[in-house]
DNA sequence: TATAATTCGGACAAAAAACTCTTTAAGGAG
DNA sequence: CTCCTTAAAGAGTTTTTTGTCCGAATTATA
């Protein structure tokens, strides 16, 4: 439901690098082990957020992404603009090229409002917020790790 | 954004089966065509569908498929369980194996409601309805066809 | 300057989703 | 019984998404 295992990971790799101190370039390798996510595809996920103006990233020693100025406040629909493509809360729910309130879909009507609760979530929710949420400790960004499992 | 392409073509034919006399067989190829999508892709959809309960088919002259007696009133919800699996509202927005009120995910709290939104609204809908608001002639279930476009 | 650590870029591979083709089985009508 | 029409079934193809690999470029540090 919902979201591009892309999207995930560029979310929650964002959200990791939101609550690491700022101006201190996270290692790719450490955010994929953290995150549990394979590493190279993680690596190209987030050039191009670099490439969209996300991320600053630096090669080299001591290199590694960290947000932008700024891009602390970005909220969720602005990087799921980057990953699903710019209009991805446009399309119809059935597919239709069209659909609009003047040529809709028969359920256009009833999902409209439906769409619009999931934009406004995604317009309030930012980097900042979901950071300090996970900072409180009583959130998770990504499984347990096996090893990590409880001994059944 | 939220469906798959065989779970709208699925919804578009189970509609448009619904909007024709019950009972009487409705060709695959018919339904293609008005659709607008590709005949034997459908094809194996709505088998799965027959499988499942929710259509009966037909072969040979008079053949083609019906929705199941009582069927006219399944929900979208069930539809898509079926062309989605059965717990596709389970998942995690971020792709988390475990998110729950107890092991949340840092937009648990926020998406839980928005996802109980789609969920009433899946629920609530039924091909009966979206078929008698096509019979209306106001809403549209498919592309208008290239042929139909007005000319530039 | 040499070295190690890192991202960058492109090509490649595997898996999943979308779509096609061909053959078979079934049913209705002459 | 035969012919035509239809869905069923399975294998195959194409496209998209996800994931891997490797060599080159960049940077800090010794």
């Amino acid at each position: 439901m919902v979201l591009s295992r892309t999207s995930q990971y560029a979310i929650q790799a964002l959200i990791y690098i939101a609550t690491q101190a700022p101006g201190e370039p996270v290692l790719n390798r450490d955010i994929a082990e953290r995150l549990n996510v394979p590493a190279a595809y993680l690596a190209k996920i987030l050039q191009n957020l670099c490439k969209h103006g996300l991320l600053d990233s630096f090669r080299g020693r001591l290199g590694g992404f960290c947000l932008r100025d700024g891009m602390q406040k970005s909220s969720l629909m602005l990087v799921l603009q980057l990953t699903e493509g710019p209009d991805f809360t446009k399309n119809c729910i059935l597919g239709l090229k069209e659909c609009s309130d003047e040529t809709a879909c028969p359920m256009h009507f009833k999902w409209t409002p439906v769409k619009n609760k999931i934009i406004s979530m995604l317009n309030y929710m930012t980097l900042d917020d979901l950071a300090k949420a996970v900072l409180t400790g009583k959130y998770r960004l990504a499984d347990l790790p096996a090893s990590a499992m409880p001994a059944r």
